[in-house]
DNA sequence: GGTCTCCGTGTGATTTTATAACATTTCACG
DNA sequence: CGTGAAATGTTATAAAATCACACGGAGACC
């Protein structure tokens, strides 16, 4: 329960590595998360919100293990579909992001935009942050369009060191 | 086998979605990996041959434990490890990648050079084309320089229909 | 040539991640 | 209410990856 009100100008970065009113990060996006899915027509069932508000909660990957841990102590069903549908719920309508490189889950910072997530993964705490890239206007683009492939969805994950950890880093 | 040999002027495409001479496409990667371990002190062992030797033939991303079969087929090891370790050299020396959206493996088309590879995946046939990226120049990279992130590697995967599938393509 | 060590390999077992299949419940809608 | 589609709970299994340990061959060193 660390509170830290003393936020760094969080609004300054980009996203992410900054600190901020967690408990109000985390309420005010399950509210906007309710607020889409209920003008979207989604069911914004007590599991899927309960996987979301672990996510917002953590703030951090999660493997979908870890998060059927947590389910089980709130109560819900406790066998790995429960998580991985509420996963594939949340991920499916923006609401959270799968990091391929770490099979794990995490919630989306900015659901409410259509957006081309990338990530900053920190090898050495796993923090993750989102931003935005638009790959497919560089050089992916360039030879998609060369090659006449059609991109529908882009993975963009670079690993490397938070500024947090820069210090502890080797080189 | 099907030979299809009105190639549509492959020299015009980036990488991948060509035809092309496959048996030389082989055998002069092969000879180019095992010039470059010779160069490097690396130990290009006929376990790491025959694997990146199954890369390049099958010209596909391959699941490790497809990759282990084949393995056994030719009187290798059977068991997963000797598939990981070997597909780990390949990838920790860049002759091969691994494509996180699929957990497969497949050889780099031009492993020579120091690069930032980037892959378009059709999701309709599976095959994956390698070209390249420089995510960093982007909107990540500013991203990465305003929160102090420092980048070291980059995933970057499109998911789409290639140029062979559009057709089939429901959109 | 001996022999020591490192690295790579072979193997069995286990862990982690993800999905299949099916019964039951919930909910929107008529 | 009744009905059908969607969501959930549960058992079982598949797929992907790693651990741990034994064996053996290639070089380094004497």
């Amino acid at each position: 329960m660390t509170s830290s009100s003393n936020s760094n100008d969080p609004s300054s970065y980009p996203l992410g590595f900054a600190q901020h009113d967690h408990a109000a990060c985390v309420s005010d996006a399950l509210g906007a998360a309710e607020a889409h899915c209920v003008s979207d027509g989604l069911r914004f069932t007590p599991v899927r919100r309960k996987v979301l508000e672990i996510l917002l909660q953590e703030h951090r990957a999660l493997g979908a293990y870890t998060i059927l841990d947590l389910l089980r102590e709130s109560g819900f069903g406790s066998q790995p579909p429960v998580a991985y549908r509420a996963l594939d719920f949340l991920v499916a309508n923006g609401l959270a992001h799968k990091i391929e490189r770490m099979n794990a889950f995490i919630a989306c910072v900015h659901p409410s935009q259509s957006h081309t997530p990338a990530f900053m993964i920190c090898r050495l705490c796993e923090a993750v942050a989102e931003t935005q890239s638009s790959p497919a206007k560089g050089a992916l683009g360039d030879a998609a369009r060369a090659t006449g492939f059609r991109i529908e969805r882009t993975v963009v994950e670079a690993e490397g060191v938070c500024p947090a950890c820069i210090d502890k880093a080797d080189t």
